[in-house]
DNA sequence: ACTATTTTGGTACTAAAGTATGAGTGCTAA
DNA sequence: TTAGCACTCATACTTTAGTACCAAAATAGT
């Protein structure tokens, strides 16, 4: 705040310097009316983008944090290609009957997948493994 | 793009026939010359500030969109209370018996309440409530 | 006070989920 | 080639989850 009223001191100063100063150059033929003139207009737009960039409000967009999968931690976890494509059907509400036909697979294997899955995840059931995942950003939200 | 040469012709023939007055105007002893450096000087700030404006950069800060609780879904769904508790201690993965003892409930009133949520949710699975309910923002994700 | 809804709880059953264990196949890197 | 890993599948079993049906308190609204 005292940083800000310092600034528009400085600024007014410079302000009725430059005023005066046109002025007086009018009775200085040395030099040119046009140099002044281009003088004080360079001063007075370089103040009014001043102006300009403090009077702008940042503008705040609020957006959708872009989930990425995070790969690294993919690999810290040593989950595989079948165990993630499991994970993501999971938690999107498939039973594993469901996730089993969807793949191509018997049950049984997705049982297996699945269990491992809990293990690589340390948890217990399966609405864990799907809370887990997306809070470590593993499956899309 | 063709909007912003025309703009800009027009800011540049503006500052010529201001120059040009400028220059006159020294000869036009009516005129003060204050009025004039005045004039000018204000001519000049507007075009600095529109100037300044237009060099900002959009600053977009990317903000994890707050999920907001849909009350107005929740009304529509007709979903009780003590549902939307259970719903959202499922979501975070707890057991029938483990939200039972949490909300110092019998395991009998958790089913009751599933099965009521799964009736007005249209789904199967509490994996798939979990899912829906997120979808419809009417639990935290 | 009466009614509708919510909340609570039970029994009995079926379905799905999860565990444990073993085993065959195919691929890859040492 | 052999050891390791990913993937597959099976059986047998235990545990949760979910359904159906019923019913008694508690609460809130008219």
């Amino acid at each position: 705040m005292l940083k800000t009223i310092f600034r528009f001191g400085l600024i007014i100063a410079a302000l009725l310097i430059l005023f005066e100063l046109s002025k007086a150059s009018l009775f200085i033929p040395e030099l040119s009316s046009d140099v002044i003139i281009a003088l004080s207009g360079a001063v007075f737009v370089g103040l009014g983008i001043y102006v300009g960039l403090k009077l702008r409000k940042e503008r705040i967009v609020e957006v959708a944090a872009p989930v990425t999968i995070d790969h690294e931690q993919v690999g810290k976890l040593g989950l595989s290609e079948r165990e993630m494509e499991v994970l993501q059907l999971i938690a999107e509400g498939f039973s594993n009957k469901e996730v089993a036909e969807k793949l191509f697979l018997s049950e049984s294997t997705i049982k297996t997948h699945v269990s491992n899955l809990f293990v690589k995840l340390d948890v217990k059931r399966r609405t864990q493994a799907v809370t887990k995942a997306k809070a470590l950003r593993i499956i899309h939200a």
